[in-house]
DNA sequence: GAATGTTATGTTATATTATAACATTTCCAT
DNA sequence: ATGGAAATGTTATAATATAACATAACATTC
């Protein structure tokens, strides 16, 4: 079909409809938790919603300040034991290098972490790539050691920011 | 020559001759500085010392505690500040997703960070593959994305844990 | 070799991130 | 409705990291 894909579009344009992210995340979300048996309650889905509110990883204190707006009883377990759930259903990721977290924008995969992070604004792209996975893998196995998963963090500059200046 | 190099010997044997890895850590980190200008204190050398003395990470608080055992006044600033130059040099990598630090096996390169971590015995390996590098790159050039550094941490069983049952 | 600026370390306090432990509530199946 | 399991509430504390300012060590120039 043409060639028009010469550049992924993996980082979102700042003028982009986020409420169809934020939906799409969450109907992903209910039905993968309908397939797992998982419940996911109000409290758990509104902080997935939370999480989603951006394109960057947003940390568990900031999440919380937010839920304490609504939920006058929000203390640091409230939080951390949802984000627990969600990274184990793999909903969202943990982004190690900075102590946040990030929803997954392919959670029916089951994959690794993976992500392009933008040093001057702050957004995340999450990739899967499968070179990347192939590389890893094979690299793993040459030195006999197996892979449980694996978290790939990438600091740079986003394609916003360097056409920015 | 010849076919010997099946698998290559990235993790090391309990038995080896660590002292000799000190050793050359140390040599390595002395001649770096000395080529970047760079003051190797006696407390900076110390605290890399202490990062190499075994190939498992290490936490601050740990160092902490060891140099406090020779340093009545350690402090958490004593540590930070020496593991802040060490691996700004590229002396020491930091281990994200453990909140722990590992002498860099080859300082000398200017790499990124990738470590196999065994999640049964805690030691890790640095790896250096070309064709991780190379799919990082290139995909990230695809998505306009220009890489400052990258952090790759693989977590699963190491060869001696798997042997071991 | 004193004066001066710079870098490193000492020192105290506090910020940030995360978990432990136990009580209570909600949910669901019987 | 009742008992057991899962989720949430609640309080306290652990673990990791940095801010801010004071002093000491080092190097450079005069
Ligand atoms: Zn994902
Ligand atoms: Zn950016
Ligand atoms: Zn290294
Ligand atoms: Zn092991």
């Amino acid at each position: 079909m043409g060639k028009t894909v010469s550049k992924a579009k993996i980082f979102k344009k700042p003028g982009h409809d986020h409420g169809r992210c934020i939906k799409s995340a969450l109907d992903m979300a209910q039905s993968l938790c309908a397939a797992r048996g998982a419940r996911l309650t109000e409290l758990r889905r509104r902080v997935l919603e939370l999480v989603w509110a951006s394109h960057r990883p947003i940390g568990a204190y900031d999440l919380l300040d937010k839920l304490k707006a609504e939920r006058h009883n929000a203390a640091p377990p409230t939080v951390y034991r949802a984000l627990e759930f969600l990274i184990e259903l793999g909903l969202v990721h943990r982004i190690e290098s900075l102590n946040a977290y990030m929803g997954c924008s392919g959670p029916d995969a089951g994959h690794s972490s993976q992500f392009l992070i933008c040093r001057d604004c702050g957004s995340a792209a999450e990739i899967n790539d499968a070179r990347i996975d192939a590389a890893i893998n094979n690299l793993s196995q040459d030195a006999g050691f197996s892979v449980h998963h694996h978290s790939i963090e990438v600091e740079g500059r986003c394609p916003d920011c360097r056409s920015t200046r």
